[in-house]
DNA sequence: TTGAAAGCGCTACCAC
DNA sequence: GTGGTAGCGCTTTCAA
């Protein structure tokens, strides 16, 4: 490459990265992009960042569940922002598990940053990363990790204002559905929780129902809908929400009339049910808003970790409650 | 490291990495493990790819989309499949916009094979990729590329099953739904392709329904449907006849008496729509099967561009239908 | 059985 | 303005 355009692979360096301490030529600099475009050069980013001592790659686990659009697009909304910041943001999936063998795992790569969604990182995790060279952990979930930053998205307000909308509307025997499937264990038991002090001491009851994700299932539960005599329930989620509705409809519930039925999170799927289903819809920040705090992270590594809580609730009330 | 376990790094080296042409003693290992694990040693993958003269990285471009669960699914088998043949999957996320500015992007991670789904790579990335030294470049859509392994994702054949299925139930004024989302176009004008193929000759007619995914686009296109005089529709996909459902049973259509519709991707809500949808499938590889297509592929990269065409479809017929 | 040293591709410092 | 060169962390060959 160095050759081909005639001139040393320093010159090279400089050209390829406009580096304004040094003044070159413009036919040198011609010469040298001719030559790179000519053989399709290409930095090598292992070399550039083993020189530098440092990376701007930002380390994310890839999603193992299949998530929600509203996440989704969150997910892309802070991978450009990052992007924009001059952040290469790289999701590590394969056969990693979670725990702290994963966080060697992505220590491997030097990442400038590390954003975890959900749990799987302990401090164990958090420690191995900062001695790796990482400036920024940030944990994205119910729960904040010791010695990370953290964005807490606070399940147990989107179970409190659940409970406390069919409270209000006159509900007082709540079911709260809680997901058999083990992954979702994090999400739905602070929303019960939250569920549960938003009806303390109100004289209405809360009754737990546990409920896998297959229509056998929710038939099943269906079948015992009048000895369990509920006014309402809280679905864990629209999806969950759209599978009980549907069971309990078949067998004869109306709803909302008898009983009613409000998911969580605002799937698009909500408005096309009939009745159309409420919802309570978490306020996930803007992408950029994480960026940023990734940004400032890096920065100012030293700086104590940021605890920054999401709570803030939207019930769209539609017609299923 | 070397230091604290008083050894010399070559020693280190050939402990972590169990290299067998070499015999340590017992006593060293130990020290040296027992150094690692103190320091909270994590080995440089840059600094020893760039060794190496290669990694064992493979790279993907983030979906830039919400995938279906069925995709999901595929992915992450796919992932966990590489992970164990030793790979180690990154998902490239960011700003790189699709093109050859997206391969050279992904080439200075110099991995060892790239996965692209969709479209979003051209011949001149392929060559990209392959000179900075991808040992395999493999696509994964509807479209196969010059150079590249393609496994292609024949969706004529969905449209051509949907078709054929409904002209089997007696239809003869089929609708055939195009998204007006551009993203979705590499997917839906196949399958339109497909539909009419399947009609050609047969005397049933076929209508184009460009339908953007909102309520209210449903419902206009729901006002038309007496002049439209359609028995059948194909949704385009499972999302896209649920919303088209229930606009036209809002506006007194009935299902399947008046108009027949199936959809495809055998979403998850497909059963618990009513009445139950119909739907098309196309029979994705297993994840693990595409993985040892890039083990071979990166084993024998002399090799000529394998390309698989997967047009195996099942009808999935419920009630809709 | 262990250590010394070269060199992967790149950038930053210094000499020309 | 440009070139020489050291050295990032690692593996591997060769010598001790």
């Amino acid at each position: 490459m160095a050759r081909l355009a005639g001139v040393s692979r320093a010159t090279v360096s400089y050209v390829l990265n406009n580096t304004r301490a040094v003044r070159i030529s413009e036919p040198t600099r011609l010469r040298v992009r001719e030559a790179a475009e000519q053989l399709g050069y290409v930095p090598h980013a292992a070399a550039r960042s083993l020189r530098a001592g440092h990376s701007r790659t930002v380390v994310m686990p890839a999603p193992a569940f299949p998530a929600g659009p509203l996440y989704t697009r969150f997910l892309g909304e802070l991978q450009s922002a990052l992007g924009r910041l001059d952040y290469t943001v790289v999701q590590y999936g394969g056969a990693a598990p979670y725990g702290d063998d994963a966080a060697r795992a992505w220590a491997e790569l030097r990442p400038i940053a590390v954003l975890v969604p959900g749990p799987g990182l302990g401090p164990g995790g958090v420690e191995v990363l900062k001695r790796s060279g990482a400036r920024a952990v940030v944990t994205l979930g119910p729960e904040p990790v010791e010695g990370a930053h953290a964005l807490v998205l606070d399940q147990t307000a989107v179970g409190h204002a659940a409970a406390r909308h069919l409270y209000e509307r006159g509900r007082r025997r709540v079911g709260v559905v809680l997901p058999e499937e083990p992954g979702l264990r994090i999400f739905s038991s602070p929303r019960l929780r939250g569920a549960r002090s938003a009806l303390r001491g109100t004289g209405a009851t809360l009754t737990e129902l546990p409920l896998a994700c297959a229509e056998d299932a929710a038939a099943r539960l269906a079948a015992r809908w009048d000895a369990l005599a509920l006014d309402a329930v809280f679905a864990y989620d629209d999806a969950y929400a759209m599978l009980l509705s549907r069971a309990l409809q078949d067998h004869g519930v109306t709803l909302p009339g008898r009983t009613a039925v409000i998911g969580a999170d605002d799937l698009m799927l909500g408005p096309l049910l009939r009745p159309r289903l409420s919802t309570v819809r978490l306020e996930l920040p803007a992408g950029q808003d994480l960026a940023a705090l990734v940004d400032r992270a890096v920065r100012d590594p030293g700086a104590a970790p940021e605890r920054h809580t999401v709570r803030g609730v939207t019930v769209v009330h539609r017609e299923s409650s």
